[in-house]
DNA sequence: GGGGGTGTTCATTTATAATTGAACTTAATG
DNA sequence: CATTAAGTTCAATTATAAATGAACACCCCC
């Protein structure tokens, strides 16, 4: 599934093994269980932290810090959708805001060119628009 | 975006460009215009029509087969449901359905693992279940 | 304030995915 | 039925993204 959603395999490997292994796991643990590098499980458990996939878990009396998966498909979604598509839908409606006809056109137009182009234009505005209200409902949806 | 779902930058060229041009183009237009090979618009086309995010125009007295852009979001976010989505969802809950928390289990383990594991496995069922009703909300919401 | 364990950073290497281009098919045309 | 234009295929190449690993920071404890 990572990888559908365009992103490495890596990290579905990582957050495998933390669902499939029923008490938290630290750092180490990680490594030598998938024979990954350090460099890579480090990387793969920020992104998975900063979209909420696991949880860190504090053992008291060890000073590893330990993980957990979040097996709640909606936070899993939620997570998704805020760092990876979000981000990327409000820089194309900024752009698409910012467009006038003019800079769009790639030839000279005929008049019924002119009014295609504007209707493709407003388009473009409501899918963002739609993008913005449905998002969150998904993740509702899913909870 | 196309690059965010995880999918060739070209084929967000070749979507642009249709969508920037209000008549409809044909296969060498569009290799000349971007500047890209044979092999790749082709490519690009191909799946561009299967995911339904463009759409063959017919231009009588001319042989070459013309694209238009399918500009309804609905359409363009149903397809890519349908054609990248689902399919993974469905082998992946196949794969899921199959598990046996002896398949799963990757040490030994004590009942309260056990029991852990079979939570997440019923999750695992519930995730697909759920994935496999909203997405066709989805589309719709978006139409 | 040195030493060992825990984790991060980032330049390099490696693996993966996308693009090219030449050879090929298909179908229309004179 | 030879010719030419339109489009496809796929092995080779190129570009992109991910993984590695060595050097580096950060405690914490004695």
């Amino acid at each position: 599934m990572t990888q559908a959603l365009g992103m490495p395999r890596s990290l579905g490997e990582i957050y495998g093994l933390l669902f499939a292994t029923p008490r938290p796991l630290a750092f180490q643990d990680i490594v030598d269980r998938l024979e990954m590098s350090k460099g890579s499980v480090s990387q793969g458990l920020r992104f998975l932290r900063t979209v909420g996939a696991i949880k860190p878990v504090v053992v008291t009396g060890d000073r590893r810090e330990f993980f957990e998966p979040v097996v709640e498909l909606r936070q899993l979604v939620a997570g998704f959708l805020r760092e990876r598509l979000n981000p990327q839908i409000e820089t194309w409606g900024a752009r698409a805001k910012a467009l006038k006809p003019t800079d769009f056109a790639l030839e000279t137009l005929s008049e019924e060119g002119r009014d295609t182009l504007d209707n493709r234009l407003e388009k473009l505005k409501t899918w963002q628009k739609r993008a913005g209200m449905v998002l969150p409902m998904v993740s509702k949806l899913l909870g």
